[in-house]
RNA sequence: GCCGACGUAGCUCAAUUGGCAGAGCAGCUGACUUGUAAUCAGCAGGUUGCGGGUUCGAGUCCCAUCGUCGGCUCCA
């Protein structure tokens, strides 16, 4: 017998060898309608696994993370089968789970075009119905690669080849149909009640541009038809925060044929850019930091000296003058080493906190541009500490503070990453330990959670990063914390240290917001253009009933314009209900009703953007109330 | 850069098998003098992204190119 310890805290006996699934029979009730898999002994199985020792056992449903993903898994074993089905020359890619979803990828001949995702979906939707079982079965090693080879599953070949020698190679047959499958899986197809195919997009093999591109099938599914349009409608709903979208109605900037990937500020997009600029340099004054500004165009000597031509050159721009290289700057950090490197520092200076608002080019693939999220002109909230070895963790530590007192005062979740050495990296391995472990130190130190990116550092340092969501759940990196030991040895920059000699400083790069672009993109979609006051390019339009009224309407927006609030009055002879809904679609957080009773009071009648009409102030009041809110940033 | 889809008025979208490019909103002009999300009427607005080709005739078909969108790759 083995003893099973049930989520519930239950313990029962049950004979060696006893399935989950029988256990979910005997709980029956609503938990044998929605068990998809579960946990043993804290390792997901499928419910056909058969218990041989005492367990902790843990029915998961969709409601669980991992439930959803099997779920999602599972789906995209049903994708494959149905376009096996219907496409005689198909090799399988992989077909794994995603947030929210799950896609497969596919090497096919014939190139799958948006009305075959409609036929796939019915496939997909008799398979479901057929509610085949999915048998998890092992495979000794060359019989798996002989099995696939045969079947001509190439990239299933490669995928076995690249597993540990003593894997376990599992496969799981679902219908007329096996794929070499790690699992976890649903019992049958049947579970699956709503799925949705959703896009199409090529995909290279295993993610690197030297192997052939696949076509990827989206897709999501559901345990119930509400969830799914639920979830589609959430889609739709996100689609509206859409920064370009926006951008576009609230007049805020534009990128047109004419500059791909080179955005243009309008008025009301300033405003809100020099507002963060403000907010950032106040911030930054606070912490230290001293500010400089450095050239967009610099010697290509400078590049050679600091890396970039070997290293960056792919992204960069250039341009000769007088006969002689020039190059666009990439990033900041060489300007800020020439300024640094201008006069003798004394170890009691450090450390240097040098921030600059520098407008970078990248040279970034046509593909990638997105908005202002991703763009080929952007402006870096940069700054670069100079400082002692030994201030490191600390000047890292301050840097996560900062971050974290800006991302709140917006309201914003992020998460962190820690990026380790690349590839294509200059340093010593040595180098590279030491930084990283410093860096993840400090995270620990401080109990932040992190996941690491290996591989994903900057050519010359490890690096933490802060990464924000955008309207549908895509996330962008926007600060980030950069260690470098490399930039202060190619500029042979130093300090004097107590003993009278040279020594060599290390140096942090760091961002906050990021890139402004793609922090503004970020705040537009976060606040769905609704910006809270100190934000808002009009914080408030006058609205005069009739054309009697337009006097009062300028002594208001005269007021307002003397405290410094950004107004505006809307004397067009058009009814309030006009200017109102116009005021409204702007996202105008307050609109000023004045008419006979208000000018004679001297009042205003108050709309809050989401509140709607909340009565009326004497105008003192309503001046000191904005202001405040303001002031607070609320 | 790669794969796929898409480019029609400032915006959102129509235009039958290839057969006279159209509507709403926005804009302009006029009337209306309005109390919390769209007053009415009139006017104007286009080399259908750009360049070739097929055809009696192309927004529609073909080629090329630029751009946009969704991914891949890359990255702030």
């Amino acid at each position: 017998m083995v003893v099973v310890s049930l989520a519930n805290g239950a313990k029962r006996e049950y004979p060696r060898g006893t399935r989950v699934a029988d256990i979910v029979d005997e709980l029956g009730g609503r938990l044998k309608k929605e068990a998809l898999v579960a946990r043993v002994n804290g390792v997901v199985h499928d419910l056909s696994y058969a218990l041989d020792e005492d367990a902790e056992v843990c029915i998961l449903t969709f409601n669980d993370s991992d439930g959803e993903d099997v779920y999602r898994h599972t789906s995209s074993h049903i994708l494959a089968l149905a376009v096996k089905r219907l496409f005689g020359d198909v090799k399988l890619g992989i077909g794994p789970s995603i947030k929210d979803g799950f896609y497969y990828d596919f090497d096919c001949k014939e190139t799958f075009v948006p009305t075959d995702l409609e036929r796939i979906e019915k496939e997909m939707e008799k398979i479901i119905k057929e509610d085949l079982p999915l048998e998890r079965f092992e495979l000794e090693r060359t019989h798996a690669l002989k099995f696939f080879a045969d079947s001509g599953e190439i990239y299933k070949v490669e995928l076995i080849e690249g597993l540990p020698e003593d894997a376990v190679i599992s496969c799981y047959r679902c219908g007329e149909f096996v794929d070499l499958c790690a699992g976890p899986h649903l019992p049958s197809t049947g579970k699956v009640k709503a799925v949705k195919l959703l896009s199409l997009a090529g995909a290279y093999w295993r993610g690197s541009e030297k192997n052939p591109m696949l076509q990827r099938i989206y897709g999501t599914s559901f345990p119930k038809k509400s969830m799914l349009e639920e979830y589609l409608h959430r889609l739709e709903e996100a689609k509206k925060r859409d920064h370009r979208k926006l951008g576009r109605e609230l007049d805020l900037f534009s990128i047109q044929d004419e500059g791909p990937g080179f955005p243009l500020l309008h008025p009301r997009g300033m405003i809100i850019r020099n507002e963060l600029e403000n907010f950032w340099r106040e911030e930054h004054r606070r912490d230290g930091y001293s500010e400089i500004k450095t050239p967009i165009i610099l010697n290509r000597v400078l590049w050679e000296r600091s890396g970039h031509w070997d290293h960056y050159k792919e992204n960069m721009y250039f341009t000769q003058i007088d006969e002689q290289d020039f190059a666009v700057k990439p990033m900041n950090c060489p300007g800020a080493m020439l300024v640094f490197r201008t006069k003798m520092h004394s170890y009691r200076d450090l450390p240097v906190r040098m921030g600059e608002l520098g407008l970078v080019h990248r040279h970034e693939l046509s593909g990638t541009l997105h908005g202002l999220m991703r763009v080929r002109a952007f402006t870096q909230d940069d700054a670069h500490i100079f400082m002692l070895p030994s201030q490191i963790k600390d000047e890292v530590a301050k840097v996560i503070e900062l971050t974290d007192r800006i991302y709140n005062v917006f309201g914003f979740e992020y998460h962190v990453e820690l990026s380790t050495r690349p590839e294509k990296a200059m340093g010593s391995q040595e180098m590279w330990d030491a930084a990283t472990s410093a860096l993840r130190e400090v995270l620990e130190e401080r109990n932040i959670s992190f996941v690491i990116n290996e591989g994903d550092g900057a050519f010359y340092g490890p690096k933490i990063d802060f990464h924000l969501k955008d309207s549908i759940g895509r996330t962008w990196q926007c600060g980030t914390i950069q260690l470098d030991f490399q930039m202060p040895e190619k500029f042979d920059i130093s300090y004097v240290g107590e003993d009278g000699q040279k020594h060599r400083p290390a140096v942090i790069h760091r961002v906050v917001f990021g890139s402004i672009e793609r922090f503004f993109a970020v705040l537009i979609e976060h606040y769905a253009g609704a910006f809270p006051v100190w934000l808002s390019p009009v914080q408030t339009v006058i609205i005069p009933i009739t054309d009697r009224h337009h006097e009062y309407a300028n002594q208001v927006l005269a007021a307002l314009e003397k405290e410094g609030i950004r107004a505006e009055a809307d004397l067009r002879s058009e009814k309030v209900g006009y200017k109102i809904r116009e005021a409204q679609l702007q996202k105008i957080p307050y609109m000023l009703v004045v008419g006979d009773k208000e000018a004679e009071s001297g009042e205003v009648g108050v709309r809050e953007r989401s509140a709607g009409d909340v009565g009326s102030l004497p105008l003192d009041q309503f001046i000191a109330n904005i202001k405040e809110e303001i002031n607070n940033k609320s």
